[in-house]
DNA sequence: CTCTTCGCTCAACAGGCGTTGACTCAACGA
DNA sequence: TCGTTGAGTCAACGCCTGTTGAGCGAAGAG
């Protein structure tokens, strides 16, 4: 009809790609358990069957659907080290579809739990690797936990005193609270 | 056999609380979703019809499960504010059941988000009474939500860096954070 | 002792879920 | 042009879930 002619592999991967997307955008709003493959078929506008099809199973749709790439380069100074800690606070005021999704649903799906932990303490041991001190471990910990506790209230949870402050706001007030646990003066 | 006579009154009180029992178990450990009543039920050693007929349906036996006694005493200087934050990290390492059972649901059962959101909304109007500063209440939130991602990491997630932490090296470590949020020095 | 109350179980239902295999039909290669 | 491939659909399966109503048997009331 309205797509008169388009070549197969190319139809292919467009159709993978919109059941990727409506997979990421119902897992990062209702979570692991509450998104069905029959909900994530008819907001692709496809068969539920299709689904199972391209990617095996549940678990598998979701695995690929909250893949995403490394935060990428690492950091020297414990200054430099909080800055690219507050930069994960969502460029432009959101996160990425796909990180919503694995931290939606980190507490109550195992293997998005595992997920988490690995990405978590990715960034705790780089953040750890440009501190000084003996506790650095623990402290880079407690500055990772931060701003996952700070995103979930603010992305998940929506809470107000987080959502009416301006990003720039928000970035301000939780410097000083990061550059406490990166100096060592206690 | 081996209770041999029990007033019926006592018996059915406590049939009742061994079932809360089971479910807070539960429902912290996976979940509302991952958590069957048949599954509460084998724990409680009772049949799942007698936990309908207890509390109605699974959202009631949930917020019955997840019903926690307010945090009381409120603060009034900024110090103050921030040991009775720092002292919500688990008296003796180990938050209540129920709180764990909330917060292991909050991300992905909407009545459980809701809950959460109030008891957090308390507790940030609280500890932005105390503080001083026109963006108090921001401060307060992202006090409120530091805690909320350390206990989530070190109570759900269960992080190493945290897990191997004492509790005592885990709140000296967090004070100088939450007194950068406390005071107004910006 | 008799009737009532009620804690508790049994068996079943309806609905939704992930998942499957057979099928259709348009795009493709020779 | 004609067989082949492969994207996409259809209908169904078995399972597990929350939930229900009828019934049993012991504790309580008179």
């Amino acid at each position: 009809m309205t797509e008169p002619a388009l070549p197969r592999a190319e139809r292919r991967r467009r159709t993978e790609q919109r059941i990727l997307d409506a997979a990421r955008e119902l897992f990062a709003e209702r979570g692991f358990e509450r998104t069905t493959i029959r909900a994530v078929a008819a907001v692709a506008e496809v068969d539920p069957a299709l689904v199972m099809q391209y990617f095996g199973n549940k678990r598998r749709l979701f695995a690929e659907a909250v893949r995403v790439t490394g935060p990428a380069d690492s950091a020297g100074s414990p200054e430099e080290a909080v800055e690219q800690l507050l930069g994960t606070l969502g460029l432009k005021m959101r996160l990425p579809p796909a990180s919503l999704a694995m931290l939606r649903s980190m507490l109550t799906h195992p293997e998005a739990a595992a997920t988490a932990r690995e990405a978590l303490s990715r960034q705790v041991e780089q953040v750890s690797a440009s501190l000084p001190g003996e506790d650095a471990p623990l402290r880079a910990a407690l500055m990772t936990t931060i701003l996952l506790g700070v995103t979930v209230g603010h992305q998940l949870l929506e809470l107000d005193e987080l959502r009416e402050a301006s990003h720039d706001d928000l970035v301000a007030a939780l410097r000083p609270a990061l550059r406490a646990l990166a100096e060592t003066d206690t």
